[in-house]
RNA sequence: GCCGCUGUGGCGGAACUGGCAGACGCAAGGGACUUAAAAUCCCUCGGUAGCAAUACCGUACCGGUUCGAUUCCGGUCAGCGGCACCA
């Protein structure tokens, strides 16, 4: 058969539409499969190659599942909200509606020309009103139970997008958007109580199928610690200071405390402290510091000693200075630490430049030299002395100072609370009301949604205040509550918010009366399986399970976990070995290769490449051998005479249907590939097949070349889909061969081969290796000491 | 600093649970077809020696366990990723 691919997938993309081929129904009586990609943000460059390979794997393994028996849903949406899109509107005038509308247009065609069997019926767009009205509707369940709420805090700021940023937006002390250094700012922030919800994201990580890289570093992120946290009585006050520890058992061996220079009791005893001044200065110097500024400095420790405030260590009522210092954050723990020099190498630095007394109260190290951080006895530590086991010393603390009423067990986290509000026009409006009388009140839901106004002007103001703030209709209104006036939130919702529930939208996207229709929230939930980037580890992927989590919790979804099971695919890079950028030039458009090559020839060397979950760089060169592959593919039609198949295909055909169904569920998609292509070249040895052999092949290709094969089923004379067909089975007992070949190893060296019958014991195969007259030159003069049979795979002398 | 991962031909990558290293593809070289080129088909393709049969070496490096190690263990080097004055 002649390959038009032009032709051919422009065919059945139109008739898979027309079929609506790919729709789920909501049939409740079949086995149900909810496969889910990270929909994409539908930016003005369009999509590159790298979106076809994290949308190709779940595509593969929908279509089988499909073909398997399965009700499967497989949609797909836009993530549309957020700073690029806003960023455009502010240079060019046009209106971030008109932008993403025409990005959205342009990712549309894309992915139909690459022949994607997505739901259409299901998509959504996060910046539609019938949408962000739930995303609105989910910000006040959230404020209603308390987890949303309003703060005067130090939070990250950007500079040059002028806007307050969240923990994970600002990882390494750079602006996720704009990469410019994040400073700290002082500012009223709506926040997210995810640290509550710590433990609770912690403990589902049980729950799931995660890889063990993801599942790690969101542990990383969430950053749970435990340890004690003890208070220390300020000298001659009736007032303590509240430390956080790790290290309990080294309580004895406390010399000092040091406190974040924005701690509060600073201000509290300012006028017993006589070096204010001083303190003063030293706290200005700080706050000039960014936080990537204030993190260099590891080496070189700052601080300065509080005179006329000093504590008590409750274990040994010893008096201690309190220093403050930027090396303690303001933001872990309680922002004050007990500090042990001789057990700990920060303290000890800190200890050796303000000539502290270091005192040893674990044997085993030098501190002379430096901080002894291992494990040994304990000494001149009282109660704890002569014990060697840490978590022993730690309990017996613990249980000490609950006793006696100066502290308890502790638990900390690394993970801070969700900076949620933008100062920015293209987001969610917060549906809160701002009432000089009744405060913060919340738009009653029969309001929703709470639509974005029509603005002029998209630029921040110099203030850091939304465009939103200079909209005065937008602004003045009536609180719900008393009905005085009242004004408008005027921040907007960061562009992670639309993406923590999309994939309960997309169950029941046209839903009026709820977010979706409970009934099918019970079928269709959980995600069985979600694919998507390592970039989304510790942002999006912990914000939508923390949502969710929530919304378990008020009993709002079925399900604990959003996502049963978790992938993660590997980055498409430039030919030159870098990742793909537009200013670097190596970028790679689908379309080209789709005029080129065909959209089949695409979807198989993206799999083809290599290992899903790694980087690989792009070739030019190799996706021949994928289109090679499939015209050799196409001409198996004329070969298919119904006759002359040989036993030895027939069993290749079992094997290879075996591997490539074991494959897929690995998304090892290279290696089935590879599997189909020794097939072909197999087949091509033979000259002939049978019908049924062919009908075969076309189903098991069709989740990766599903126009081709399509083609060649309908001329095989269907006039069904392929797509919707069944997915080929095997025989176990025909995948494995009636002989075998051993190899016959002298002393573990292969020295010759034998083929002996699959089922052979060791006696038959030993015989039949001593019968090796190569084998036999390497036994010569020597004598045989051990004989080892490996069925099926060899037979190994020992000898001597 | 802590935690995790990776290291295999010229290239992308295979190799079940310790059992014939290099599947599959690309590139390269040789040949066929062609006036020629492209396309297609056939052969070769880790290194060294050899006309060859074959032998020796070879999965970052050093060592260990084992009849046998790409795979397990210890150490070293290199690269990637996460966390990070986190108490």
């Amino acid at each position: 058969m002649k390959y038009d691919f032009k032709k051919i997938e422009e065919k059945w993309q139109s008739r898979w539409a027309a079929e609506h081929a790919f729709e789920a129904a909501d049939d409740y009586s079949k086995p149900k499969f909810y496969g889910l990609i990270e929909f994409p943000y539908p930016s003005g460059e369009g999509m590159h190659v790298g979106h076809i390979k994290a949308y190709s794997g779940m595509e593969v393994i929908c279509r089988k599942r499909r073909m398997q028996g399965y009700n499967v849903l497989f949609p797909i949406g836009f993530d549309a909200f957020g700073l690029p899109t806003e960023n455009y509107a502010v240079k060019t005038g046009i209106h971030p509606r008109k932008v993403t509308d025409r990005n959205i247009e342009k990712f549309t065609s894309q992915l139909k020309r690459v022949g994607f069997s997505f739901d259409w019926t299901k998509t959504v767009d996060t910046t539609q009103e019938d949408y962000y009205k739930w995303t609105q509707w989910i910000f006040l369940k959230l404020f209603e139970n308390g987890l949303a709420f309003r703060d005067k805090a130090l939070v990250n700021y950007c500079p040059h997008c002028k806007v307050v940023l969240s923990n994970e937006d600002s990882q390494g002390g750079k602006c996720d958007i704009c990469h410019t250094d994040i400073i700290q700012k002082s500012k009223d922030v709506w926040y997210l109580r995810i640290t509550e919800y710590a433990d609770k994201l912690l403990q589902g990580l049980d729950t799931v199928e995660y890889p063990a890289n993801i599942r790690m570093q969101q542990e990383n992120w969430i950053g749970k610690s435990t340890g004690a946290l003890v208070d220390f009585k300020l000298t001659d006050t009736d007032d303590t200071l509240r430390i956080y520890t790790t290290r309990p058992d080294t309580l004895f061996g406390v010399t000092f405390m040091v406190i974040a220079p924005e701690h509060p009791v600073i201000d509290k005893y300012a006028d017993r402290i006589t070096n204010m001044d001083a303190v003063e200065g030293y706290r200005e110097e700080c706050a000039k510091k960014t936080e990537f500024e204030r993190t260099q400095l590891v080496k070189d420790k700052t601080g300065i000693k509080l005179q006329g405030l000093s504590a008590i260590n409750p274990v040994n009522g010893k008096e201690i200075p309190i220093f403050i210092s930027d090396y303690v954050m303001m933001g872990y723990g309680t922002g004050a630490i007990m500090a042990v020099p001789a057990h700990d190498q920060r303290d000890y630095d800190f200890a050796k430049k303000f000539g502290i007394d270091i005192i040893e109260v674990i044997k085993g190290g030098d501190i002379s030299v430096e901080a002894y951080t291992g494990d040994g006895e304990m000494t001149a530590s009282g109660f704890l002395d002569g014990i060697t086991h840490k978590a022993e010393a730690i309990e017996k603390m613990i249980a000490y100072l609950a006793e006696n009423g100066i502290g308890e067990k502790g638990v900390q986290y690394k993970m801070k609370d969700w900076a949620f509000n933008r100062q920015r026009y293209w987001g969610e409006p917060i549906p809160i009301v701002h009432c000089p009388k009744c405060g913060m009140v919340p738009l009653p839901y029969d309001q929703l949604p709470l639509k974005l106004p029509e603005v002029e002007n998209f630029e921040p103001g110099e203030g850091g205040e939304s465009p939103l703030a200079k909209i005065e209709s937008f602004v003045n209104c009536t609180c719900p509550k008393c009905g005085g006036a009242a004004k408008r939130e005027t921040d907007t919702m960061p562009q992670w918010a639309g993406s923590s529930w999309y994939f309960l939208r997309y169950i029941d996207p046209h839903n009026d009366a709820h977010f979706a229709d409970p009934e099918k929230l019970k079928y269709w939930l959980p995600v069985d399986w979600y694919n998507g980037g390592m970039e989304h580890v510790t942002r999006h992927l912990i914000y939508s399970r923390f949502w969710h989590r929530f919304l378990y919790d008020i009993g709002e979804v079925p399900t604990a976990e959003p996502y049963a099971r978790r992938s993660a695919q590997g980055m498409i890079l430039g030919a030159n070995g870098v990742k793909m950028s537009k200013s670097l030039g190596n970028v790679v458009d689908p379309n080209d290769v789709v005029d080129e090559y065909g959209a089949d020839t695409l979807r198989t060397y993206i799999l083809f490449m290599g290992d899903y979950s790694s980087s690989a760089p792009w070739s030019e060169s190799s996706i021949k051998g994928c289109k090679r592959f499939l015209e050799r593919v196409a001409d198996l039609s004329e070969m298919a005479k119904g006759h002359g198949a040989t036993p030895a295909l027939e069993r290749s055909f079992h094997k290879t249907v075996k591997k490539v169904t074991e494959d897929i569920e690995e998304m090892k998609f290279n290696t089935a590939i590879a599997a189909m292509m020794s097939l072909i070249n197999e087949i091509a040895d033979v000259g002939t097949l049978t019908v049924d052999e062919l009908e075969t092949f076309l189903a098991l290709l069709c989740p990766f070349a599903p126009h081709l094969t399509e083609e060649m089923w309908e001329r095989s004379g269907h006039t069904s889909l392929l797509s919707l067909s069944a997915w080929p089975t095997y025989d176990e007992a025909k995948t494995v061969d009636d002989t075998v070949e051993i190899a016959i190893q002298i002393c573990g060296k292969v020295r010759d081969t034998a083929s002996i019958p699959a089922g052979a014991d060791k006696d038959a195969a030993i015989a039949a290796a001593k019968a090796s007259e190569r084998a036999a030159a390497f036994i010569e003069g020597r004598q045989i000491v051990k004989e080892i049979y490996v069925p099926g795979k060899l037979v190994n002398f020992v000898v001597k």
